[in-house]
RNA sequence: GGGCGCUUGGCUCAGUUGGUUAGAGCGCCGCCCUUACAAGGCGGAGGUCACAGGUUCGAAUCCCGUAGCGCCCA
């Protein structure tokens, strides 16, 4: 489509029949072109510029197993309509990509596919494993790059990271070391989050609270050396198996008399003790609760208040272990729980049971309800590191988008809890913790150490678990540009500008980063987060698998193409609130897609001259028709507007704003009206009209290219001179004050005409094929004289034959009447007139007319209103209520002499 | 229980610091294959801005309360 001659030329040419475009747009034809041509030019690619200000986003590495969701669509439109639009802004833009290796996600999948080979981890060991994780790495790993190729993300593919790559794995133990020696991590036996399913403990934000419909069991424990009992209610009557005490409330004078005795666990038969502790809740259940220390975590603590044994009854697979009845013993959790409530039943020691709604975390991962479990694991206190992070976002060097966020943000913060870093996993950054075997020495350091450093003894034992995959991705802003090295790159592009992410990840991740940034560099990582929207189905679902309504964005380019997904999410996208995607709303956007392809084609059609650089140059254009001054004045509006509104993340609002500038003003007013010059004018007018049509395509097509890039590059093509760059790197538009125009009013009343003139057309069912003449009264000579100059824009777009103008002209019998303004307009159809059909349009209007004049006077005879009010806004009220008093007349007027006819 | 958000025509949403007879897209109705586009053009109907109170000359917009919905945290 490109013109193989175009390059040598000084200008460029109208289309010839060969390259001819075609009336429908198809985008399959283009996107992989131009995505290669601006791969091939290294337009991506960034390097540390000193002449020029960094702009700068790190992409929220996906997970290296993922696959593109309209999530991603979302979230890497709006970071590559940044990076194009500062691109063109001049900045050095860069947009650096990469993949977290997601610890469980990745050991899950491998270790399901060597299961599928009559592979077991614990067969081949962890080196072997690895070999196997890595190799599918390699494989299958990293298709969502591929993929966000195709959505036209113009990320510096050459700086592209993975969070388990050398440099990476090297710089999270080296964190790990820095954090160790100031005393911020350590080893602790505590109670976790445990993953029955994959083994290993994750922190609290990997559990996801489910709500469930369940039971509340209400279980008697006998009270020893009596015949009493006490009665406790649980969910979960499998742990009584555990249980070391019975707590009740010290104000609860129902139970006063127990507390000090004690009861004999039922099934076990261990004795333990009733005490009190404000914990306790008098109204849940029967007010009494069993302490089970080892498998809930305020158990824990009461546990510790009072002594209590800590008795762990589960494997690390939650099944039973040794510490229950043999009979029990081997049996999964959930088992156990029907064996125990049976066991309890035969005893007559359930008393009853209630249905009881609760929530039960699941791991995110495991997908299955986590286990409280007490093990040894790393943590890391946040106590002092969240301070400067708090004080980032309090003083606004790291802004929040919508704000309201913040809120969140130093809600979590301030009520931090330590975290635990450690996963039984071996896929990951191996803690770098060494100790001797022989005489317990620890050793913390990034390369493995030959021998110990107290006794040399050689024998060390590296600690066997992993890092949690966010205690490497946290590092994420500065460990891609080669910290710890202090490298040209890492001044020049630290810190960020501005980081798009999901809300569900501000305590994972974005949290975390500034924690990371404040602590290891000192600054912080990003000046601004923008929180994009959760995408949900037409009727407001999640996304989700098993639901099937979640459209796979590859199919949608293949069948839409890219720029329509691209700029159709952005038209669905509200700030701050969930987005509802439907495939309808996608054809809206290819719609426009079509649209801005053809208002193209349309001008491109009508070029039969070499279009040159003075052609284009606005300080040169000699007769500019109100038309004309009224495009640009609207076009330069609209560049602010864009420009503004991408300034404050208003992906939608400029969305929108492209939407009316190009369809409802361009297309709807500017283009018609040009047919007139492009049909009928002199060769003079024709090429001004087209030079003025050519410079707004021009640059409609920069202020779209962040929102649909490849269309506009495609477009933008056929409307470059010959020197100019390719899109991608041209200039982005900026408010151009020899634009502004002050006669704007006058095309708007210009257009008002022509619209009450093709309402009555309809109303009277004139068909378009009809031209009709019209007589005008103006108010005034001036008046008459103005509306002279563009009596063609009037015949053209309202299919006028003849435009009658006369100060002192009568009202033709059998007429319809228009009013804009001060100015009559008479529109005879003898013949074709319904009479009864215009006395009621007529009457329509006047109670329209007369309820906004009874609205004006009395704002107006309202005396505070006049006193208190700004000047400015009363004037403009006694304005608008003289026309409309004047306009009202003359309807009252014709519906006078129509009724007399 | 605590926090955040939402409630505007049939649907999805705009509505900037309070000053328009409340806008858009889709859908709907009518007319039109008018030489860029029927994935189109032109015109039209449709809303007492969840409810109740308050501030103000003036409230969809600010404040208080109520109801419903959603999300997050405990």
């Amino acid at each position: 489509m490109i013109t193989t001659d175009r390059h040598h030329k000084q200008g460029f040419s109208p289309m010839t029949t060969e390259t001819e475009l075609s009336k429908r747009y198809d985008a399959s034809q283009i996107e992989d072109k131009w995505y290669q041509h601006w791969l091939d030019q290294n337009y991506f690619h960034s390097e540390p510029n000193p002449g020029k200000q960094p702009y700068v986003i790190v992409i929220p590495p996906p997970n290296v197993t993922g696959i593109l969701t309209l999530g991603h669509v979302l979230n890497n439109t709006m970071q590559d309509i940044l990076i194009r639009w500062r691109r063109m802004q001049g900045y050095e833009a860069c947009w650096i990509p990469g993949t977290d290796h997601a610890s469980i996600a990745t050991e899950t999948k491998v270790v399901n596919m060597l299961r599928h080979d009559g592979i077991t981890k614990s067969g081949i060991g962890r080196e072997k494993f690895l070999e196997h994780a890595f190799e599918w790495k390699e494989k299958y790993g990293g298709i969502i790059i591929e993929q966000l190729k195709k959505l036209g993300a113009s990320c510096d593919w050459e700086r592209e990271r993975f969070t388990m790559d050398d440099g990476y794995y090297r710089a999270v133990l080296t964190a790990f070391v820095e954090l160790y020696k100031k005393g911020y991590i350590y080893r602790g036996k505590r109670l976790v989050n445990w993953c029955p399913a994959t083994k290993s403990a994750i922190s609290d934000e990997e559990v996801i609270y489910q709500e469930r419909e369940s039971h509340l069991w209400y279980m008697r424990y006998p009270v020893k050396d009596s015949d009493d009992y006490i009665v406790v209610a649980t969910t979960r009557p499998e742990t009584m198996l555990g249980d070391t005490g019975i707590a009740v409330n010290p104000e609860d004078k129902r139970y006063q008399h127990l507390v000090g005795k004690s009861v004999v666990l039922p099934l076990v038969g261990r004795e333990i003790p009733i005490f009190a502790d404000d914990y306790v809740d008098k109204e849940f259940g029967t007010g009494a609760v069993k302490v089970t220390p080892a498998h809930d975590p305020n158990d824990f603590e009461m546990g510790q208040r009072h002594n209590l044994d800590v008795i762990n009854i589960f494997n690390e697979d939650a099944s039973l272990n040794g510490n229950v009845p043999d009979y029990l013993e081997g049996l999964d959790r959930f088992e156990a729980r029907e064996v125990v409530i049976e066991r309890l039943k035969e005893a007559k020691l359930l008393e009853k049971t209630e249905d009881y709604t609760h929530k039960v975390g699941y791991s995110e991962r495991g997908h299955v309800p986590i286990e409280p479990y007490l093990s040894e694991q790393w943590f890391m206190d946040m106590n002092k590191l969240v301070e400067p992070a708090l004080e980032a976002v309090r003083s606004g060097r790291v802004k929040f988008h919508p704000a309201h966020w913040t809120k969140t943000y130093e809600h979590w913060m301030t009520n931090i809890k330590d975290w635990c870093i450690s996963r039984q996993l071996w896929w990951g950054h191996r803690i770098p913790v060494y100790t001797c075997e022989s005489c317990g020495e620890v050793m913390v350091q990034v390369d493995a150490p030959e021998k110990c450093s107290v006794c040399d003894h050689g024998t060390l034992k590296q600690d066997e678990d992993v890092l949690d995959t966010w205690a490497s991705s946290w590092l994420w802003p500065f460990v891609v540009h080669s910290w710890p090295e202090e490298s040209e790159d890492l001044k020049y592009y630290y810190p960020t500008n501005d980081l798009v992410t999901g809300p569900d990840i501000i305590f994972f991740w974005v949290a975390r980063m500034i924690i990371a940034g404040q602590e290891f560099m000192g600054d912080v990582p990003f000046n601004n987060v923008y929180f994009t929207s959760i995408i949900r189905d037409a009727q407001g679902r999640k996304m989700s698998k098993s639901l099937g309504n979640s459209p796979d964005p590859l199919d949608l380019i293949a069948k839409y193409g890219a720029d329509t997904l691209r700029y159709g999410i952005m038209l669905m996208a509200p700030k701050g609130q969930d987005i509802l995607f439907s495939e309808d709303r996608l054809e809206v956007a290819r719609n426009f897609m079509n649209k801005v392809w053809n208002a193209s084609r349309f001008v491109l059609m009508n070029l039969d001259f070499e279009i040159t650089a003075d052609d284009l140059n606005p300080g040169k254009w000699q007769d500019l028709e109100l038309a004309d001054r009224w495009i640009l004045h609207r076009m330069n509006e609209t560049v602010k507007k864009i420009n503004d509104q991408l300034e404050k993340f208003g992906f939608n609002d400029g969305a929108w704003t492209l939407w009316e500038f190009i369809w409802s003003q361009f297309c709807d007013w500017y283009i018609e009206i040009i047919k007139i010059r492009m049909y009928d004018g002199t060769p003079e007018q024709k090429r001004q009209a087209l030079s003025v049509a050519i410079y707004v395509l021009r640059n409609i097509m920069k202020l779209f290219h962040p929102y649909a890039p490849f269309i506009s590059e495609e477009i933008w093509q056929q409307v470059k001179l010959a020197e100019e760059p390719d899109l991608i790197v041209a200039d982005f538009p900026r408010f151009d004050k020899r634009f502004v125009s002050t006669d704007v009013d006058e095309m708007e009343f210009i257009q008002q005409i022509i619209t009450q003139i093709r309402t009555i057309r309809s109303e009277m069912n004139v068909p378009p094929s009809k031209e009709i003449a019209i007589i005008g009264r103006p108010a005034n000579a001036a008046q008459g004289a103005r509306l002279e100059k563009v009596a063609d824009y009037l015949k053209k777009l309202a299919r006028v034959s003849e435009l009658t103008l006369d100060p002192n002209a009568k009202k033709p019998k059998g007429s319809a009447t228009a009013m804009v303004e001060k100015l009559e307009l008479f529109i005879p159809l003898e013949g074709l007139i319904d009479v009864e059909k215009e006395v009621e349009r007529l009457e329509k209007e006047i109670t329209s007319k007369s309820g906004f004049i009874n609205g004006l006077n009395k704002k107006l005879s309202n005396e505070n209103f006049v006193n208190r009010a700004p000047a400015e806004v009363v004037t403009a009220e006694r304005e608008k209520l003289v026309q409309a008093e004047a306009a009202l007349a003359k309807l009252e007027e014709s519906l006078k002499s129509l009724k007399a006819e």
